[in-house]
DNA sequence: TTGGAGTAGTTAACACCGTTAACCAAATAT
DNA sequence: ATATTTGGTTAACGGTGTTAACTACTCCAA
């Protein structure tokens, strides 16, 4: 992945501190060249257009989620922990590395429509785990959940949410913010977990 | 709100139709303007500047929104059925309106940043009728949940996934659209009524 | 040792962008 | 009849992504 120059890693850094920084709108290749001390078009050198400069950055994010999400949760073999444990990591590495998680998610509705479909499927390696992990219950009779695809993709949906709100401050002020992610959380495991058999 | 004049209401027309077809990216208001027939500084005879002309679609939408799930949720006494009511139109103007609803989400990030934070809170009355719903369920007994407003929140984002992954046609090709919304809605509502008190 | 071929950058230019300033003509009010 | 407001215009500024053409520098073969 990382094609082994410094330079292009740079601009990388950069773009994505910028993005965090100052949002996409007043992100200019001039600008990030600026910052790099070198003229804009070298980042040409590097990336075809804006487009794929943004898009390696999610692609990047992308996969450090799933690699966080993976190394916490595979390990763990009992399918009910396992679930949860996947929950959890989603939430973690979005408040632990907001630079990264909000790129996957700021970025979106202008430079996404020219995501190239098939990289963001095979990307999604996370989503896949938390399908099979469902599936993996509802198989072995503890989970009750009739389309583990569409629930996951639920699930994902709603936990956007809740980092979301988190980072972007818009949390109500009446509201403790440890609190809110402990319940939210709780929420959306125990919306899963009511179904389980008891045995 | 419409403060009836024509081209304004033209030039609004045009944007949203423009931001639906081909996106943020591309809406320029020299653009704009050609397709009214129309200098491109006229357009700032009627809105500040780009922000505000977006805000205003914005916030034109979220009214459009609001007034729908209200028109038909509030008539609804039982505290469950307009529970389910709100959700239910929630999903029906997203997919009755996608030019509308897609306006809501697609231009955030860059745009959204510089949205008021007042107007935010304001125009969110059908969230606020959820709370609300959700609150006066708990008092009755009929519903279980601890903090409504984290609640709805949820809810509302688990909606924004199903209406989206529809809308943007990313739904997986195993999966027929109709059943997936109908499954969707049901995961919410019953995540929910598992917690019904039975009386 | 020379010279040709990459390599990693440069400058100049194009077409487009949001926005401002200055202007103008027609309608309206005094 | 004249002043003011309304609803537009053109010209210009500084900024944008991107392309084309150029330039140094390194490396390798003859």
């Amino acid at each position: 992945m990382s094609e082994e120059n410094p330079l292009r890693d740079q601009i990388l850094d950069i773009s994505r501190h910028m993005l965090f920084e100052d949002g996409y709108q007043s992100l200019s290749m001039r600008k990030i060249a600026k910052k790099a001390d070198v003229s804009a078009t070298s980042i040409y050198l590097y990336f075809e257009n804006k487009d794929h400069l943004l898009h390696t950055l999610i692609e990047e994010s992308v996969e450090d989620l799933s690699r966080f999400i993976e190394s916490n949760a595979l390990p763990v073999t009992d399918n009910i922990e396992r679930f949860k444990k996947i929950i959890q990591s989603y939430v973690d590495f979005g408040l632990q590395h907001p630079e990264k998680y909000e790129i996957i998610y700021k970025v979106r509705p202008e430079a996404m429509a020219r995501y190239p479909k098939e990289k963001f499927r095979k990307t999604r390696r996370a989503y896949e785990l938390l399908v099979k992990t469902i599936e993996e219950s509802v198989s072995a009779g503890v989970m009750d959940v009739e389309k583990p695809v569409v629930a996951a993709y639920s699930i994902w949906a709603q936990l956007h949410g809740v980092v979301s709100v988190v980072l972007n401050k818009r949390l109500d002020s009446r509201i403790d913010q440890k609190q809110f992610i402990e319940d939210s959380i709780d929420l959306v495991v125990q919306g899963f977990l009511v179904r389980t058999t008891v045995s």
